[in-house]
DNA sequence: CAAGATTGACTTGTCAATCTTA
DNA sequence: TAAGATTGACAAGTCAATCTTG
């Protein structure tokens, strides 16, 4: 084929077979209802929204449940201007306390309340991605799940760098 | 164990084996990571939103490209006013229109702008689909992915009525 | 200057309340 | 009344600009 534009059916086909296209679309879609219900429920029954969750939970597997922010954020893999305001908003809510260490450096430490809310919400939470994910899944499938997750996530880890090698 | 209170590693133990939690974690982390990753670049190389191009790419592919607003909705699996206020987002852009149907239906067109839109945006999101996702993976964990996709589509749905069965 | 932290403006998504008519 | 549409207040996240000090 030598005309210069190629149809949208031809562009598509070119990039992504439909079997291809179609597994990637009902792993997307189900990613996201999936991250829906689980944000919805974990905010009805506990108060907290995903964000939370997952600052509190990381900041409780830390020694001293302590932990440097800039840190924090390479481990959740946000921005910092997220990680900010999450951080904000989380101490206007007792849930953390920020604390100065040397040369500027901003920790992060879980409060007692922290705790509670986090102790008060994992159960529930747990109970629901077994419900949801690990009990709808054969040990293989889940296995393959986790498998295929990693290496997809090495990818992106990969390709974090700029793509074409601009040496410092 | 007949303790009332059971300690919080207790809790969990119950809940997950180490070995499910880790594989959840590896999911969890991966879809995030992947779905900040395509929302930038989305952004970055043609201005559109993973929503937007959600919303675009359903409609190319409806007869007529026209749909009804609340098919639309169930179509994407969103909320009435999460739908309502990208439609009109969308409108002011001219990326779509509204047109009144019969019996205050609204029905939801794509112009020709938002034709462009999509066919623009379109190559590009699709070969970072392929390279970040379906190049990583043999075709078998594709078949996987797909598949298990789609097993814990099914319960999401499932549970979407009442958790005990009323029947039609 | 650069890394880490902060800020504010703006976009997106959620929730709850309201409106409208079959 | 209930389904579908609308609205506004608010929470969450992104981006770009700024501040601060090693």
């Amino acid at each position: 084929v030598d005309r210069q534009r190629a149809t949208r059916a031809d562009r598509r086909r070119v990039q992504l077979t439909d079997h291809q296209l179609h597994a990637w679309r009902s792993f997307f879609h189900m990613q996201q209802v999936l991250r829906g219900r689980l944000e919805q429920s974990l905010q009805a029954t506990s108060g907290l929204s995903n964000a939370d969750y997952s600052v509190l939970a990381a900041l409780a597997e830390v020694p001293n449940r302590r932990i440097r922010a800039f840190q924090l954020g390479t481990l959740l893999g946000w921005e910092k201007s997220r990680l900010h305001h999450q951080l904000t908003r989380m101490c206007t809510r007792g849930l953390i306390e920020r604390e100065l260490g040397e040369s500027r450096a901003i920790y992060v430490v879980l409060t007692r309340a922290g705790l509670r809310a986090l102790a008060a919400a994992a159960p529930t939470h747990l109970a629901q991605v077994r419900e949801l994910v690990i009990d709808r899944l054969t040990p293989d499938q889940l296995d393959q799940l986790a498998h295929l997750s990693n290496t997809i996530l090495e990818g992106l880890v990969a390709g974090d760098d700029v793509p074409s090698g601009t040496s410092a």
